[in-house]
DNA sequence: ATGCCCCCCTTTGGGGGA
């Protein structure tokens, strides 16, 4: 099963390159991202013609995640645990029902944080606090469980191509990466590096100044898979080439394959 | 580190992103 995740920068405006690369990637599922829209103005009928079924958890103008499924979803869940009064739609759950196994899938939108210090960097922080929770819970079931999306962060100077820019940014902060660490050392396996070590690998490029025909980008999309999950991982790719084309979004998808 | 893009509800500009 081919599970992808992709930051989409607007379902309205993303019309066209999102169902393209439907078409030719062909997963399983898609976890998405940043749609900026609410549910009722998802156009989930473009989804369903493609044989997905499409669980959305809008927000206007901002934020908004959503799951695009060829297989049932069960037991679907919004919003991140943690804060009853966090109006932000960051964060969706679902169990995909494969032939050997069932995975939960957990699509996530880790929000930016920037200026730092500020509030927003708080917000930041306090979210990943809650995820880190979360992926506690993750880890103690038994099932296969993954955690996928714009995590807003920078593990590495490697994941950078000029990480001396980032040094004051709230992707790049010692505390960000520290928070970040601190959840993969759970017993979660980072899936691109897992099975990619080299350098030069991103997965988002600023629409500002030339940043793509540079090659001037960042690696902050990631699939965190827990123990169970990742014992069943063949492969995890990022579709750079996708950045390339018309109107497209400043991130592209990366994927994982699991055997069920 | 700013040479852009997306959203809103518009006619002219503001908020936000990474």
């Amino acid at each position: 099963m081919k599970i992808a995740s992709f930051n989409i920068n607007g379902i309205k405006a993303r019309i066209g390159a999102l169902t393209d690369w439907l078409d030719e990637a062909q997963p399983d599922v898609a976890l998405l991202q940043e749609i900026k829209s609410v549910d009722e103005g998802f156009p989930r009928e473009l989804f369903e013609d493609r044989g997905y079924v499409v669980e959305t958890h809008g927000q206007k103008s901002f934020n908004g995640v959503a799951i695009l499924s060829k297989h049932p979803l069960e037991d679907v869940s919004r919003g991140l645990p943690g804060d009853d009064g966090d109006e932000q739609a960051r964060w969706i759950e679902a169990t995909v029902v494969g032939n050997t196994h069932a995975v939960r899938l957990c699509g996530l939108y880790l929000p930016n944080g920037n200026p730092a210090p500020g509030p927003k960097y708080d917000y930041k922080l306090a979210w990943m606090a809650r995820l880190e929770a979360r992926a506690r819970q993750l880890l103690a079931d038994e099932m296969p469980a993954l955690m996928a999306g714009d995590y807003n962060v920078i593990p590495q100077a490697e994941d950078a191509a000029n990480p001396k820019a980032w040094e004051t940014d709230a992707l790049f902060l010692p505390q960000t990466r520290a928070a970040f660490r601190r959840i993969v050392n759970l017993g979660f396996t980072e899936a691109f590096r897992a099975r990619n070590q080299a350098p030069g690998h991103y997965s988002f490029w600023d629409y500002q100044a030339g940043a793509w025909e540079k090659d001037n980008g960042i690696r902050i999309d990631h699939f965190l898979l827990n123990p169970a999950c990742a014992d069943l991982m063949q492969d995890c790719q990022i579709d750079r080439a996708i950045r390339g084309r018309e109107k497209p979004s400043d991130h592209v998808p990366i994927w994982v394959e699991l055997a069920l």
